[in-house]
DNA sequence: CGCTAACCGGAGCGGCCGCTCCCCTTGTGC
DNA sequence: GCACAAGGGGAGCGGCCGCTCCGGTTAGCG
């Protein structure tokens, strides 16, 4: 589950030369390097120029800037999908779902990339949309033994949380370089009003799936 | 104190034709109008044709697109200014901090350019500067009220009401047509985890005088 | 080793955007 | 009412950005 293909359909460049190959890694390490410390504002040629390659054969293995967003967006899917495991993987619910957002937001405030997932060309792709509900899928696990043990508040959907997350990621940008560990402030605010003990009930419903959530 | 003047150091333009003065106004209004509608991302041209004038009037009376903003976020302070009256005449400390959050918020979610007001360029003017520690001054006051009767928790800052209002008020920004009242639902969240019982102490610092705030 | 198809790269295109320039119009004081 | 300065408006400039096109280069196969 945690293994993303970026090479879905994958037999369509199955002979690829060897010289395309490596320009196509490269150019994808470059956007993904460029998109986290400048978001996808960045232009194609600084892109190229840090790849080394001319703005040409950035085209011919990405024929849009939008695909080259999908792919690193893709790509960036799998460290979510570590971060699942991680929370999966430790006992207590509350240590889970704190470890879940911990790491969600750590990432979402020090990758610019992750926090403009949120535009609604990226989540219009379909890839992008099954990989989305894979995770969300994850997530609602994590929050139904929250729910379950009692230490959860009853009413926090799935769809909150790359909400939540976003949120503060997005807005933590600016502190980056000044206070990089500003975000564990305010998620620390989050997460004392999602507890289960003292919380009044949310206020209308959750997102629904008509226009949702960010990257997760 | 909620009077904002936007003729700062006013006299400059005392005498100023009356149908140049009608024509400011009407680019003014059309700026205010399209920056809450699409953000500071529209053209130049766009405001123009909305207040029935050229580009090149428009640029008479705002020698940049920077200075169009800055006249609008002052009107906006206003705003922000009626608000803080509200929440000061409640009596109740809980209550005047919830109707501040909710006033700020509620208009941050449904006027894109009070999120994006954050921008350095903004708070680096020093006409803005200015009314923002106004602001401030008048938030701490509100803080301080639930400070001494217990109710909020003791480690939140004035400085961090703004942060916490954009990061819900732009987040918000892609249910303002399908969910609009969707901010309730996370303010919700924070002004629970923003109460005095049971909260862990907050994490690092408050953001620092050195990089700060949204207009709030 | 040589041939060919795949690949590279950057000059350049079209479109957008902030801004300027200048000719024409219009309000205002005498 | 006249003269003239102040204001109005839009064509156009320069710069940026995503994207294309094509002449030169090189990997891979027999």
């Amino acid at each position: 589950m945690a293994t993303v293909d970026t090479t879905r359909g994958g037999e369509a460049q199955r002979t690829l030369r060897a010289d395309a190959r490596r320009n196509r890694e490269r150019v994808l390490a470059a956007a993904s390097a460029a998109f986290a410390e400048e978001g996808f504002d960045v232009g194609v040629a600084a892109i190229a120029r840090r790849a080394g390659v001319g703005t040409g054969t950035l085209f011919r293995h990405f024929p849009t800037k939008l695909e080259l967003e999908v792919a690193v967006v893709l790509e960036r899917a799998a460290g979510m999908s570590e971060n699942l495991q991680a929370a999966l993987a430790e006992p207590d619910p509350w240590e889970a779902f704190t470890t879940l957002m911990t790491r969600i937001v750590e990432q979402t405030s020090s990758d610019r990339c992750l926090g403009q997932a949120t535009k609604p060309e990226l989540l219009g792709d379909p890839r992008i949309q099954e990989l989305q509900d894979e995770l969300l899928r994850g997530v609602e696990e994590i929050l139904r033994r929250g729910r379950d043990a009692g230490v959860l508040r009853r009413d926090v959907t799935a769809e909150d949380i790359p909400v939540l997350a976003s949120a503060i990621g997005t807005t933590m940008e600016r502190f980056r370089t000044s206070q990089p560990e500003l975000w564990r402030r305010y998620l620390g605010v989050v997460l004392d009003g999602l507890r289960a003990d003292g919380a009044a009930p949310l206020e209308p419903g959750p997102p629904g799936p008509d226009l949702l959530s960010g990257t997760c």
